[in-house]
DNA sequence: ACTCAGTACTTTGTATTGCAAGGTACTAAA
DNA sequence: TTTAGTACCTTGCAATACAAAGTACTGAGT
């Protein structure tokens, strides 16, 4: 057991609605979406990030289409459909009760948590 | 793919991060554990709680010591370790952390957000 | 004594999913 | 033609939430 396992953990779940955001925000490809999250220091790679977008295609919660690249080869963009932009209303209220239960707990132990 | 399946993926980690706080605030066994984040509103199933118990107690974060109950049998109360509190404040760095990823993550996108 | 309801702890099997590692393919420059 | 850069994809493994079923102790009612 040691802190990093725990933090992949936490990552857990995050991550869905981490990409979702960043693709309400503007279409993206994976490369893209991954230097986006890093930028926000959410460490994510390739062997996670495909298979979870191909798992919100086959969803039916994202679209994406072909795009040349004036260096290398063609790019997917990916961008939210109709359903995955409700999806996501979903996941923010989700997030909301979390994060909601989450300072609530800390909130009954207050003391020991400021003597640190 | 459903928001059920979603907010249990969300709890993923959680879990563990919520149960360390309750126990920090007091030494408790599992079904009052259940009992408290249900009040939390964060819903878990002994199948899950106890294998997660188990877990923390083999890793050296919890002890735990049996006492008698009034009403039934006698119960495992479970308590934090030293380096169980050790590992918590790593799970507070954590959570920080993401939840500024995720607050990032939604400022980027205001107008879209805020027009709901 | 015996049964039954309530409480509590435990285990088994399954599905999901993050991740490391390795693979394929296109482009352009040396 | 080789090499470097970029991009996409797949396989196998490990961690873990959960449903479901099982074990065991206590006390009340008959």
């Amino acid at each position: 057991m040691n802190i990093e396992n725990a933090k992949s953990q936490m990552r857990k779940g995050m991550l869905e609605y981490c990409v979702l955001l960043l693709l309400k925000h503007r279409p993206s490809y994976a490369s893209d979406i991954i230097q986006q999250l890093k930028n926000a220091e959410l460490l994510v790679v390739e062997g996670t990030l495909y298979p979870l977008l191909t798992r919100l295609k086959n969803d039916g919660l994202l679209q994406y289409e072909w795009q040349e690249s004036t260096q290398g080869p063609p790019r997917k963009y990916y961008a939210l459909s109709g359903e995955g932009e409700t999806f996501l209303e979903g996941l923010d209220g989700a997030w909301n009760e979390l994060s909601n239960t989450i300072n609530y707990l800390k909130t009954i132990t207050p003391k020991l948590l400021e003597a640190k």
